[in-house]
DNA sequence: GACAAATAGTTTCCGGGGAAACTATTATCG
DNA sequence: CGATAATAGTTTCCCCGGAAACTATTTGTC
């Protein structure tokens, strides 16, 4: 808490962010490599599920869903379009705003997705009981809110 | 059954994948933009920590410790040792090995970036009480523990 | 109404990391 | 001993994402 003397060792302690990166990079790589079996990145598998659940979305919603920047948002969408899993069309009154849709196949490969989704947090955190995933996901959802990072639709 | 309807699917919150890279993304982010005032990358900050506590180390047993393949690592070194803040020297007696070593120099900076760090992690888990802290940081520990992510090796 | 500011989205450029090919050295085993 | 496998590291190629510049549209202000 106070802090050290300035001639003293810098603190080797573990950050929490360190664990943090520990972690989730691990299991976001592995989680890629499985998706990749169906040409889809974590990023659109996100994105994908932010759409089913919330129609006439746009990508700026989008891109605060995902927590990308609008320039990288864009280019998931250049994929998922690319796959006609999704759509966009223009906005009938507002000219600069673009109005997504899931099409049938994107609602198509969802179970999918998310049947490698399930196996992937199963593989990683099945080890865990059920106290300890409740009070993980309540402490990381805590974080998360108070920083803003809970622009997840409310489905 | 076979009803696809997107409601039917696990909601995406239920995911701990989802909440980690929900959390640890943005908080990396943040970490790596702080960095860049000193011109440096997450991954050459804890690089820079293990060889300050590994002596002696190898770019392989560095790869293990970050979490990387061997190829980003060795671009990693390649980093350090142009800011001259680690080096590589060939193992005496194993012709395929090159022992790593840090620099006055690096050891000189560490205090800096882990001021940086520190002030990263209190500014995203400051909000945490010292038992959620713990808490969090003892889970994370041990989904890293049973899947062989160690952090500092053991000799 | 005209012009500046704000907003939405896209594009361009660049850097970091993964996968796999590649080089070099050491270990294995017939 | 010699061929092959295994190990350590590096390099090459590619994809993804961020930052910032850019286009287009709408809003605000006088």
């Amino acid at each position: 808490m106070s802090d050290p003397s300035p001639s003293s060792l810098p603190p080797l302690e573990a950050h929490l962010g360190f664990w943090l990166r520990r972690v989730s990079n691990p299991v976001s790589a592995a989680f890629a490599r499985a998706l990749q079996e169906r040409q889809t990145t974590v990023a659109e598998w996100v994105a994908l599920r932010y759409l089913a659940a919330q129609q006439e979305s746009t990508p700026g919603a989008l891109a605060d869903a995902l927590g990308m920047t609008r320039g990288a948002t864009s280019k998931v969408l250049d994929r998922l379009e690319r796959k006609a899993w999704a759509t966009r069309r223009p906005h009938p009154e507002d000219g600069r705003v673009q109005l997504l849709s899931l099409t049938p196949e994107g609602a198509r490969v969802l179970p999918e997705l998310a049947r490698i989704a399930n196996r992937n947090d199963r593989r990683f955190f099945g080890n865990l009981t059920t106290e300890e995933q409740a009070t993980l996901r309540q402490l990381l959802e805590k974080v998360a809110r108070e920083h803003g990072l809970t622009d997840v639709p409310i489905d």
